[in-house]
DNA sequence: TTGTAGGCGTTATCAG
DNA sequence: CTGATAACGCCTACAA
């Protein structure tokens, strides 16, 4: 029970060298006879030895793990580009520790410091919709660690960045429900500090403006979180206005899926008299009755790219700016719940 | 840029002491006075002192990370599971790796020889659906690292384990469904080797039995995967079947979505021509349309169970017999995709 | 009360 | 080609 764990001490005391010269046979050294390294290299095989990944890293100063900071991993957006990381990351054998912030701004702040402890050589961070200042992860770029900024953008915090034309998605949402013939869009928006919600948001104001319709702060409600229950009471508020909204595009899809649960139990009918679009195009959303349009992101794609550009990050020397901003280009969706054109 | 970091010798230095004592004065030892704890703290603090986690485990051999382990962390169930090992873990300071296997037996392997790797305190998981053997598993058990398997039972193989009454969760749906009227309940099972599938697979058979109701073989039809596709030609078949059957009893809930999906496209009318019912209540199924009957797993309560057992065998000194078996009571939840009794 | 020295497992430097 | 030796940062006998 309990095996010892083989050290170089130990092959090198059963073959009586150094353990220098094991640790170079092992390391493929080419000042080494290839006498020593096959016998080093069998007898490790034989004992089963292992580098202590420790030791190396205390040496190194670097632990090949790689911090991921999502503000929570239940939703198929998030897991999806985690995914993404880990397919890349993984078999250059970095291990990923993915840490949630619940949105919450502290706890953020406490999973830096964390990472920060633990070592991490880079981390991977969708900022938590409360979070506006990014002195924690300026602190640790300061340090050498590299940061790249994925999804939401951190405003006034400059890094690698990767993103996706939130703007663009929403135009193209509002614009469609206004070419199909609605007059009154409400916009389900999300919490109000985040990049998504005001890109998203600025993307509905100048659908509306485009095609000559007056905007009208009333026929926007902002939610507190992204479940369904957040979206509830929005949505309801919405419905109860004087004229009522003939369409509803929401910020992400469990937020359309309450709304079209409230526009039902009204005895409307989607789309016919409420057309509904949501954002991020989650797997369940095409099984809902009527199947759910909405915005599809390349949630994969931003996760292998996201990953590869840290990669690049941890080989440079240096951490300098000018840093790269990728743009990704959502993708509307058009299934039942809007009308067509 | 990139400052140097604070070590017990830089303290050591600066105050002129060795660098034992700022140990010891850090770690509030009675032998150290006040006058140098206060000293050596003030310059800690001023330093920006922080120990360094990698020369601490080295000396150890404690990490302090925990390697989590699941099929995937894409659907509700384990993301729930895994915030409550967070919440439980976390406070201790603890560090999550969380992995995923995809359902692959290799992976899954080369999951647990990494984790052994970066010399993981503990494991939590729930082996894919694709593991029979569990040799990787007492591999690292035998080494002292204590291993609590979740969700999925790992068959022959003893340790901690948290699971669901599958069985009952089973048996209840199907004896209500049968109780609502339906003579021929159908059941969509998942992957073969799984003991969860095993045990609802129990549970539909003896409710059928309870019943006198005749046991045919062709109304069970094993799903690959727990995703929508996976779902969809399994359901077809069933819906091929003459006698039709008037009840679907599903694995999960997304296949019981797909059944739905499969159902409605006939334009058959559920629950009143078909029944459906899922496990796992997901967030989404209750909006579904009709709102999707389930079974309900205490999943958050399931994560903190198994963090609480596992971290009394951290605990412990030796690694031995007997283990628990803690076995949580599932929840029949009917709604709208089944007849009311 | 404090300092010295050895060790955790590895790698790199410098001799031989 | 191989062997000592000194780090990496920390902790803990054992001495003083």
């Amino acid at each position: 029970m309990e095996k010892k764990i083989t050290t170089l001490k130990d092959i090198a005391k059963e073959l009586k060298v150094s353990i220098a010269t094991v640790s170079r046979a092992l390391q493929n050294k080419a000042e080494i006879s290839v006498q020593t390294k096959r016998r080093v290299k069998a007898m490790a095989r034989k004992l089963n030895y292992q580098p202590n990944l420790l030791a190396q890293s205390l040496l190194n100063k670097r632990t090949n793990t790689i911090g991921v900071v999502v503000p929570e991993i239940k939703s198929h957006f998030f897991a999806s580009i985690i995914m993404g990381f880990k397919d890349v990351l993984r078999p250059l054998n970095y291990n990923l520790m993915v840490c949630q912030s619940e949105e919450s701004y502290k706890d953020e702040v406490k999973i830096f410091e964390n990472l920060l402890r633990v070592q991490v050589d880079g981390i991977l961070v969708s900022p938590s919709s409360a979070t506006t200042k990014f002195d924690h992860f300026l602190n640790l770029q300061k340090k050498g660690i590299p940061v790249v900024v994925f999804d939401r953008d951190s405003l006034g915090f400059e890094t690698d960045k990767v993103l996706v034309d939130d703007y663009m998605g929403a135009f193209q949402a509002v614009d469609y429900l206004i070419q199909s013939g609605c007059k009154r869009v409400a916009h389900l928006a999300g919490p109000h500090k985040l990049s998504t919600t005001k890109h998203r948001l600025e993307g509905y104001v100048d659908a509306l403006k485009k095609n000559n319709i007056p905007y009208d702060e009333a026929y926007i409600e902002h939610v507190k979180g992204f479940s369904h229950d957040d979206g509830l009471k929005p949505a309801k508020n919405l419905m109860k206005l004087n004229p009522q909204p003939d369409a509803i595009f929401a910020i992400n899809d469990c937020i359309a899926i309450s709304a079209m649960h409230v526009v039902k139990k009204l005895n409307l009918h989607i789309p016919d008299q409420v057309s509904i679009v949501g954002f991020d195009d989650e797997p369940h959303s095409k099984y809902f009755t009527p199947a759910l349009s909405t915005v599809w992101q390349p949630v994969y794609s931003i996760g292998i790219l996201a990953a590869k550009i840290l990669l690049k990050q941890l080989q440079a020397e240096t951490l300098e700016p000018p840093f790269r901003k990728e743009i990704f280009t959502p993708e509307l969706l058009i299934r039942a719940s809007s009308k067509k054109i």
